[in-house]
DNA sequence: TGTACATCAGTGAACGCGCGTTCACTGATGTAC
DNA sequence: TGTACATCAGTGAACGCGCGTTCACTGATGTAC
């Protein structure tokens, strides 16, 4: 009610924006050359063109800014997984689809993918085990979505969380592919093919599942 | 011919002896903390316990000493996999023993298959490119394998290649959880048994593909 | 509207430290004869 | 066997450099009244 209670507006916004820049910066000098634990504070802001000390403004070390940057990765992938869920319907071409949406998506935040890539066994502990909780977030929450296949109602959750982790695993290798083929000129297409043919692979094994028994 | 032509043998035996060590610090630094990128020539001789010029009587930097990291670590992949492929006879348990045998060997080698784990996105851009060609390597090398297999007799070499990329993704990912695991003391017989049941799924689908075209 | 005060992002100098690399050296070991 | 010489892994001092972090500061902006 009453007027709106903005406070000191104008200095935040400068605030926000040096410290996306903070995180560009990085995200940039990764993609140039060095892994996360090999960057340095004054590198960084040296990128922004800022002093050294404005770092510790946004950031209280290197740690929280890599914890930041696992959270805007998965931000934007989650919301691509959203959106994925409400419109995908299942049929001939739907593998297909969700792949090339993939491979596209992945290109689009080359960087983001990248850093959680290279961290994901990388040299700082906090932010390895922030992006393995990620992932095991995503590996159960697609186990509940195959879940509502027919094919695979009746399945228990151990073994949908066995399936889903196969796909992820499988979607890990093409984001490999995408971050290397960056530099080889690899064609998307033929990438996309052999991941769709991953992926139905798997598929085509599920109706025989339990025939041979576990 | 006359006498053996022994040059400076124990100065050699020496000079090994720190070779290697050099080595093994950089593993177990690795291993403590860093990434290879984040390792220091000073805190790996600090390690071994020699002074920092002793360094350079064996390497000529920090990247040929990785790179030597990972052509030690596939030479001993190398040869788990050859006794593999000659002991292993199809049958209902080759599955669960390939996996057992496995995750043993993983186990045994951590520091090695950490080390590939982390540098096969890391900082270093010529050790990652060595990892991404012997992996590659591997991959084709499991495809012939597999081509042997009276079922796929009649694949074409890439759709061979298709399947032991995922399946080398499935093992990628075993990998990941052993090394994971270690921190938690997750039980590797649970491990074990989701990687048989996904290779399993994987050869499940086999005799059904080309049912559908592509 | 005007003024005194609070906030806070960014500054710039300074610090002590560990780094990679150089250099001339030492001393143990092997070789030639 | 004895001696003079070559090899070379390891030494230790020294260098200049970029690092993370501290501190007191500046100056733009917002707030209270």
């Amino acid at each position: 009610m009453g007027r709106p209670q903005k406070t000191h507006r104008a200095s935040k916004d400068r605030s926000l924006n040096t410290r996306q820049a903070l995180r560009e910066a990085a995200l940039e000098l990764m993609d140039r050359d060095n892994s996360f634990d090999g960057l340095s504070l004054r590198e960084i802001t040296r990128e922004v063109g800022v002093v050294p000390t404005t770092f510790y403004r946004h950031f209280s070390d290197m740690e929280s800014l890599g914890l930041e940057l696992v959270a805007e990765s998965f931000r934007t992938l989650r919301e691509l997984l959203k959106v994925a869920r409400q419109t995908a319907v299942p049929g001939e071409k739907m593998i297909r689809r969700s792949v090339e949406t993939f491979v596209t998506y992945v290109r689009a935040h080359r960087r983001h993918f990248q850093f959680l890539a290279r961290e994901r066994f990388g040299g700082v502990a906090a932010i390895r085990e922030e992006i393995r909780t990620e992932v095991r977030l995503l590996q159960s929450e697609l186990a509940t979505d195959l879940g509502r296949f027919p094919v695979l109602k009746t399945w228990s959750t151990e073994d949908l969380n066995m399936v889903s982790g196969l796909m992820i695993n499988a979607m890990i290798g093409i984001v490999e592919q995408v971050l290397a083929s960056r530099r080889r000129g690899q064609d998307d297409d033929e990438l996309i093919m052999i991941a769709e043919k991953q992926l139905r692979l798997i598929i085509l094994g599920v109706p025989q599942w339990r025939s041979q028994g576990d």
